[in-house]
DNA sequence: GCAAAAGTGTTAGTTGTACACCCATGT
DNA sequence: ACATGGGTGTACAACTAACACTTTTGC
């Protein structure tokens, strides 16, 4: 089937079992490899990358519905998500389906959006039957989005970036055990600048909120760096009100 | 008539001009004589206050349908408006009018919040055809609002609160002319504390945003303060990028 | 004279920032 | 030996916070 095809068959039971005119998209971010990674999708037949997205069911709050959206397709539980902004330019999402006016997905549409901060290690990803992909893009590679979506990622960017002392950003990107260098290197991709190793070194542990691990890692050239895990509880009771620091 | 007569006869209007399932709502801020005050209006036989609200036109930009609202409410143009959450819990709303299910205003909707800062002295408030009331109330002393306007409310202040180094609070709050009592007075307000005088006007010369008038305010006992008025070029500058202070 | 407003001085304490030094350790 | 990681010292600049003193001026 055609893309036209498997939209025209899910028009009519979209049309009763979601809220019109409005959607959800998702950014996710991921951290590899020092690299801040964002999940994408292409649709079939389509040229451009988009965010993530779905619609909200009838009955549903939005919150869920944006849980459900991305549990799909990372397969991940416990994404943190958070609402950034809601888009609705009038002529934002029509342009994108202007070849089959009658579709469900061709009305105008306004998007409220969530980022997400996952495990990129624990996400495979999923693509749904209306995608033929769904990956890790780089954030410092993207090519152009579809819609508005570049719009709507750089906002989210920029909401993480001015939230940085109030956003779980370590407990979420990074995996259970990491190290000191993985954890600056977060924090310098996110900010977009380096920062000084000692003054970081102080800055966490006067935070109080890592617990040293037995063993390091090992394999590696060089020194084992030592492995840390985060304390939750202390986590987040120190991010509750806002870390107190500019970095 | 009554409200939901009125409301009936408005129904099958509003199908047709406006995007289902979305409501806007506004919390407008006013600074009037020392104290922050939020404007609010009463439905025609309805018990509570509520936020002044309305619905986003089939193609309007959603900030322009906030535009919209706004003007009708305040009589005010050129409101310092901005977008700040999305409610969409699903029994938000509908419990509102659940003695009559049928009206468009029954409907489940997603609302969209925006907060407003105004020139209090500016605004002449107007209810509307379904309105009896549209009053300033003072924040320190509001009654329960209908639905979760006391939570979209909350949040509103939380936001402005949290923000307060890279919103024109002083610019919109204030009048054309004004003092430096007042303009400490009002941050006072909306940081909940009070702030040492001498720090205060040091901090704020240093950012050189003001003018000082020639003549004082007159009429009052004691002193006569002078009067001054925002530089508006070097207050957007200053504020573009967020004033880099904690007060 | 009183009380509010305006302007300035001072000081102690805290933070930010930038370096620099030393040790540990895996290859 | 070398490169990376871990940990600490230090020193200056900048800023915060709290008080206090003085002058101005309308009534």
């Amino acid at each position: 089937m055609t893309l036209d095809e498997l939209l025209k068959d899910r028009s009519e039971e979209a049309k009763s079992t979601y809220l019109s005119h409005i959607s959800i998209d998702c950014v996710v971010f991921g951290f590899d490899n020092g690299t801040i990674k964002v999940l994408l999708v292409r649709m079939k037949g389509k040229r451009h990358w988009m965010l993530p997205g779905g619609f909200v069911e009838n009955h549903e709050d939005i919150d869920d519905a944006a849980i459900r959206i991305l549990t799909a397709r990372t397969g991940a539980d416990k994404v943190y998500l958070q609402q950034f902004a809601t888009f609705g330019k009038k002529d934002r999402s029509q342009a994108f389906f202007k070849q089959s006016p009658a579709l469900w997905h061709a009305q105008r549409f306004i998007s409220i959006g969530y980022f997400a901060m996952v495990d990129f290690n624990q996400v495979i990803p999923v693509a749904d039957d209306i995608s033929d992909k769904c990956e890790w893009l780089p954030l410092q590679e993207l090519p152009a989005l579809a819609m508005d979506h570049s719009t709507i990622l750089s906002k989210a960017l920029k909401t993480l970036q001015t939230q940085v002392n109030y956003q779980p950003i370590g407990l979420n990107l990074l995996p259970q055990e990491f190290t000191l260098p993985e954890l600056q290197k977060l924090y310098e991709s996110i900010l977009g600048r380096t920062l000084n190793r000692g003054n970081f070194y102080r800055k966490i542990m006067a935070l109080d909120i890592l617990e040293k691990l037995d063993e390091p890692r090992k394999g590696g050239a060089h020194k084992a760096p030592n492995l840390y895990s985060f304390n939750v509880k202390k986590y987040n009771e120190a991010f509750e009100n806002g870390i107190y620091d500019r970095w």
